[in-house]
DNA sequence: GAAAACGAACTTGTATACAAGTATACGCCC
DNA sequence: GGGCGTATACTTGTATACAAGTTCGTTTTC
């Protein structure tokens, strides 16, 4: 367990990023919402210029929009963007686990994945805790086999849809259809079926697309209809 | 052709981003090398602050490394960085190349991949037409399935072997070999034929680390030997 | 002569000041 | 009352000033 070194209010450019970047993820700042540098500042007790840092890293992330002498944004969340993200994160989620299903993962990692699945099934409707649950069991295989960090770039797509699914939990999402489809990843890859495995995933990440698009009748202010612009 | 408006010393954080990106790409900055934010400051013609901008996202590529209070240096190439970027590059586009050839691709992104390879024909031991040239043929695909800006993403990756591939070229690595690759790839894609497409780009994407672990012995100074580390 | 300690000149990180541009609100004119 | 114009209070982008820390050279002392 890692300790902050400021409980409530961290400073430095660092932390004030992962402040935000937290509350974006976790819609505590809403799409579309208004920023300021200066507020931000006097929020975190320091001055415009680490603010200015940790925003210009999360215009990178895609998660905020600056437009030159007229605000700071949240973006909202962009159709195009998610499309795309599936696609990376899909792509590169199913060499990880075809990788691991092939080569085979260390007990510690299997058991690992296990925990991950329990507390799915014990989070129940806080959805925030579900999340952070699902994270982990896909973080598993990314860490387990041996190509260095590859969660970092699962983690930079991710962001993209983690905002759908903090909107579509419970509601939209069967969450018991997800943590089935977690456990037959689990097996396959056990049973070091890489064909099979990758079915599983493929199916799991296919979800993604059809919950953003049901979202977009639900709430259409927070969602940018851009797949066809 | 997009036109820069600032031919020779382009200002403002994103343009100085450009700028030095390229030269270390390109090798004209050297891994190791120190780098002073004054300095390119007054290079530029700026005060530190978009030179500052510039190097926190470089640092974000993995190009530069930030000592507080020490330094700023150009990032050595590192073996670990490498196999995890081939692993990611590798699993995008092969995604890529195999959507390319289930689905197929517009006549002008065939005959733009056609003119790639013609250009890297012609390119002779340019080694950085020839690399450019490449890119290109990479990027026709990424750019041609209607999933977005997916080239980002691989260049964001390419970046940590770029200056491997321009070390070894051409001494290291067999010019003649890459452009039948590249042919094979194409042909494959022409014929619908996803399997073969696949197994030709995989073997194209393996050799960069057998050229990477080569120039170890030819270049110690420059290369960060941190896989057991 | 050698070693240790001090100091000056760098480094990056942060705070503040200024410049240029935009939106809004208020007042004036019709 | 409605519309237009101006002024003011914002915004981000850049420049400069300050703070804290590291490194390296010099000087002093033994």
């Amino acid at each position: 367990m890692r300790v902050r070194r400021t409980p409530t209010v961290p400073s430095g450019a660092a932390a004030i990023y992962e402040t935000i970047r937290a509350e974006i993820v976790h819609m505590r700042l809403m799409p579309g919402e208004r920023l300021s540098e200066n507020e931000l500042g006097l929020r975190f007790g320091t001055s415009r210029t680490p603010v200015r840092e940790a925003i210009l890293r999360l215009v990178d992330d895609g998660l905020i929009e600056v437009r030159p002498q007229r605000g700071t944004f949240v973006s909202r969340i962009s159709l195009k963007a998610v499309k795309r993200a599936r696609f990376v994160r899909s792509a590169l989620e199913l060499a990880i686990i075809r990788e691991a299903a092939e080569r085979g993962l260390p007990r510690a990692a299997i058991e690992e994945a296990e925990r991950a699945i329990a507390d799915q099934q014990a989070a129940g409707n806080d959805a925030r805790r579900f999340k952070d649950a699902d994270d982990h069991f896909h973080r598993v295989f990314a860490d387990a086999i041996g190509f260095g960090d590859l969660w970092s770039v699962v983690e930079s797509q991710k962001a993209q849809f983690d905002r759908v699914r903090l909107l579509s939990l419970p509601d939209v999402t069967p969450v018991a259809l997800l943590i089935g489809q977690h456990r037959a990843i689990l097996d396959a890859v056990r049973a070091r079926d890489a064909g099979t495995a990758e079915r599983s995933l493929s199916a799991h990440l296919s979800i993604i697309v059809e919950t953003a698009t049901a979202l977009l009748r639900t709430h259409p202010d927070l969602i940018d209809d851009d797949l066809n612009a």
